[in-house]
DNA sequence: ACATTATATTGCAATATTACGATGAATAAC
DNA sequence: GTTATTCATCGTAATATTGCAATATAATGT
């Protein structure tokens, strides 16, 4: 059916899944590092960045946003984007303590 | 479209959005913290603790399996899974890789 | 051989995602 | 006010994902 049945899984659960789901995707893995590398703020420079259209870099700008790990402010004619530090941390909390479960098993081939 | 331009990314963006796609699934979620909290290796009894039918879940781990991130074998009449624990420890670098590319800004608010 | 059990695969319907052109809204420069 | 620039949103087409019933496959027990 496409929809996902979110109503079976604990809140935690469908977090970790949506932000991942942030993540899922190379175009905006390259928003993520580009903002990254250049901690300063950059506006759709993007656009000639990346080789994607302007309409497709604003939908995956607004899908980061929705997650909230990246803001936007209004410079004039164009937006600066930026991470979020607090969630950017929160996130990568989130992710770590699915990593952090893991405790290796005393032989290597478990199965 | 929905077809996404892998071409215009790099190799190494295209594989984290790969490895990101297999969490972005609560069911996946729920699997993979299900194989990590019994330590031991488990079959579908999955299909019973999710509210899911057998056919999705087996859909489920075989995109779990496709990544590498979990591994089966059969046992008699049925398949134990795991977590692979060399894939586990490379998928959790590949995420800390563009985790700790941060660096705190001076200003809390950068935008 | 036959039935049973456990899992995988196939085929299909419904929804989601990706991408882009066109259009709209807001600011700046004149 | 008009024009140019930048970004967001809308509408649409194409592909992907999710979920399940039905069927296939494989091993075990009788």
């Amino acid at each position: 059916m496409g929809v996902t049945k979110s109503d079976l899984f604990s809140e935690e659960q469908n977090d970790l899944a949506n932000v991942a789901k942030a993540f899922a995707h190379p175009a905006r893995i390259a928003i993520i590092q580009y903002l990254l590398k250049s901690n300063a703020c950059i506006n759709g420079h993007l656009v000639s960045e990346l080789g994607l259209a302007q309409a497709t870099i604003s939908q995956h700008l607004r899908a980061l946003k929705d997650i909230g790990i990246i803001q936007g402010t209004i410079e004039g004619v164009s937006v600066s984007y930026c991470i979020n530090p607090q969630r950017w941390e929160e996130v990568k909390k989130i992710f770590n303590q699915v990593f952090e479960l893991y405790k290796a098993p005393g032989n290597i081939d478990c199965c």
